[in-house]
DNA sequence: AAAGTATTTCGTCTTTTACCGAAATGTTCT
DNA sequence: AGAACATTTCGGTAAAAGACGAAATACTTT
């Protein structure tokens, strides 16, 4: 179905799950830093996270409380390999990007999980 | 604004449009051509087209009562080009493509419209 | 100038998407 | 077992997207 071939654009079209995207790339992160990063409701986050997860561009791993999610290192899907391999070419280098590249390395998840 | 980067994947993520550009790349057509082809309103398919000339994947001409479209051959976005040269990289060969390439053929703009 | 045809714009409707808060689930720690 | 915390699922709402038909526009031809 070519329904299913959009569904890669489609993940890709929302500005909050490219940003979870970059973030990943730059360090594992679970739910809490993710929701702290982009300031949305921890609902919002894990839903983007189950689409992102659905189409293979991250998996997850329970550990503990926490749920780490992280690039997937193997994409069964060459077109997902594709576009983790050249995010940059297609969203350049973001003003807000950049700023979340900052702000991730001062995460502490055990500061921000109440 | 990271918004906007989206927009080049908003517009793939639409699977008449994907029809369009894959269309188009087989043969110049005007909108009723493609109206017959997609099988949807006039006002529907120029609206897709708007949105595919508005990121720079087409470009229309005028050519009396009738509008030409496309594919732009000199895209200034490198990351349209990007898509344009590996689009069946992404969309694969769907039945509905395979299909739409034989009909385009038998399209006769002096027969469909009116 | 008027009629005819191709296309776009406009108003409206329906479906989908993004978001939230609350409730439910799963895990850890006491 | 029960409290505490991280995450997901559920129900609902607001905004965006895709569709249509009718009206408006643009160009040709008579």
């Amino acid at each position: 179905m070519l329904e299913d071939k959009t569904k890669i654009f489609k993940a890709l079209s929302d500005p909050n799950r490219l940003r979870i995207i970059k973030a990943l790339q730059t360090k594992v992160l679970c739910v809490c830093e993710i929701r702290e990063l982009l300031q949305l409701a921890n609902s919002t986050v894990s839903q983007h996270l189950s689409i992102l997860k659905e189409e293979g561009f991250i998996i997850e791993e329970k550990s503990g409380k926490w749920v780490n999610y992280s690039i997937n290192p193997r994409p069964s899907d060459p077109r997902i390999s594709a576009i983790l391999s050249t995010i940059d070419f297609w969203i350049g280098d973001d003003s807000v990007i950049v700023s979340d590249k900052k702000k991730i390395f001062s995460l502490d998840r055990m500061m921000i999980c109440c």
